[in-house]
DNA sequence: TTGCGTTACGACTCTCGTAAGGATG
DNA sequence: CATCCTTACGAGAGTCGTAACGCAA
């Protein structure tokens, strides 16, 4: 019973069960792997994992009984290291925050440029993914914070907060008959739409606007990034939805804005972080900062 | 960052930063004790512990927040064990009830009966106590369940459930004035009165009916005990106060037993158990029976 | 002097890596 | 025969206990 084998058990999890793969992220060998597992398995008195032959297939029901608590230590102890350096240097360290492009285009340039002042010494790794993805990442600890849209609530293990409320709107070259006109839901659809992938920056709210209206959308082209949706949308291949904080009237004086307030509902965009994680200095002045505004706080 | 050295930290603490005792404790010698400690602070990078030259005083802030982190994975570890243990062999190991005299006598005997039926392999550990020490035996890991009146609600680590509703009686000798005539707290308290010690079984509910009547008591004596009241109360001594199921026909018919829900409100007996504590089936069970006939689930 | 903590050193245990071998598809 | 796992064995690291020392009440 030590942490070695307990992190050897949630690395076989990740590597799906693979003695091998575990050793070489452990930096061992695959024999001590084996040997630990044994002398583990001998310690509790039964076994931990499905076996077929001497290939491991999965985890027993004790087994995962067992990893619950083995993640819980697995976090605590993180916790110690974060604490421990947090006292030594909180002006030092890393802040690894997982989000979409638009978040990381058009929310957070600002809270980033603040506490970049006030934590220069802290590196900041911007994770791009999908937001499957991103919830994956804070659950592997390969991220301190995730900051979307979609897929934050029915996780027991994270704290989600509200961090601010938006629109999506549409954007169409000028000459476009769109920009003319009373816009609907249906006048919308009649035109080939530009958006994001599924899964991506309130896709789910646009699908069901459209779908509880009985329409169809032809979506001529997806993508998960708001400047790919414009450069299309420039080639005049249909009508873009996209986020209303992805338009810069500067940039994109060419396009015309058009509100969807009344047609699609708005879209609340959340970060959350694990329950039972320590916050460092500089993680929860991060927080505060992209909380600031919203006001509610729980 | 061991097991050994979060154990030395947790009862370092319990010891009042008492390297020898931690050691005693742990089964290794000072010396030891002292290396490991000198390791961990290096490791980590900054002092846990206060100090007065060379001796401990108590834990710096960060050791405090780290202290924390500790007690989850101490809870975490036992509780594998625990699953292990149980996984063997659920028939087996044992239950520590933590309770005090009153509810160990009168409440128990019935949900003992049925769990040692159930689980004829369990040893059963009876700890009598009173309601403060019974806590920290709980937040020392030195009890698995406590059941008692008084003390068991602002802890935030602890799981709270109610148990069972009961009344204060009076109890007198036959011969004695207060066994005739319409019972009212100021004729109750013109008597010397026996209760229970501070703390145990409702006292604190008795002292608030007769203070909020401007009703000072004339405590003749007072114990942890019910039968220890009931022997006093027979020799002449006042008039005893304990809880209405304390009272036994059969043995105490020497005795009338005065109804006092009137005049004192109910008490609640509740059970209490760590948060985050794995119950091994024959807990879950024995919780289960105490519950019963309670229908209260939260 | 007694109690508490640190430092030095030898002995022992534990765990690793190497290497060889068995099972399975 | 390639992958995956187990077992045997020697080398090295880590931890303990003994013992000697420093410091304060």
């Amino acid at each position: 019973m030590n942490f070695t084998q307990f992190e050897l058990l949630r690395l076989l999890q990740e590597t799906g069960f693979n003695q091998s793969k575990a050793a070489t992220r452990l930096h061992l060998v695959q024999s001590a792997v084996s040997r630990q597992l044994q002398l583990l398995e001998e310690e509790l008195g039964s076994p931990l994992f499905e076996r077929q032959g001497k290939k491991l297939l999965g985890l027993t029901p004790l087994g995962e009984r067992v990893l619950v608590q083995v993640e819980r230590i697995s976090l605590a102890k993180q916790n110690i290291q974060a604490i421990a350096a947090d006292a030594r240097d909180s002006g030092n360290g890393s802040l690894r925050i997982a989000t979409t492009h638009t978040q990381a285009k058009y929310l957070l340039p600002e809270p980033i440029q603040k506490f970049r002042e006030k934590y220069p010494g802290v590196s900041i790794y911007m994770i791009q993914s999908s937001p499957d993805d991103i919830i994956q990442l804070l659950h592997h600890h390969r991220a301190d914070i995730a900051i979307c849209t979609e897929r934050l609530s029915e996780d027991s293990k994270l704290i989600v907060r509200p961090c601010y409320e938006w629109r999506h709107i549409a954007i169409v070259p000028h000459r476009h008959p769109l920009a003319k006109g009373v816009l609907s839901l249906e006048r919308l659809a009649s035109f080939p739409v530009l958006t994001y992938s599924p899964g991506f920056t309130g896709r789910s709210t646009i699908g069901k606007a459209f779908g509880n209206a009985g329409l169809t959308l032809d979506v001529a082209l997806s993508a998960a990034d708001s400047d790919v949706i414009k450069t299309y949308v420039r080639l005049g291949l249909g009508v873009g939805v996209i986020a209303g904080t992805a338009y810069e009237p500067g940039n994109d004086g060419d396009l015309v804005a058009l509100d969807l307030a009344q047609l699609i509902p708005g879209s609340q965009t959340k970060i959350a972080y694990l329950k039972h994680l320590y916050l460092p200095a500089c993680l929860e002045y991060f927080i505060r900062e992209l909380l600031k505004g919203e006001g509610k706080d729980s």
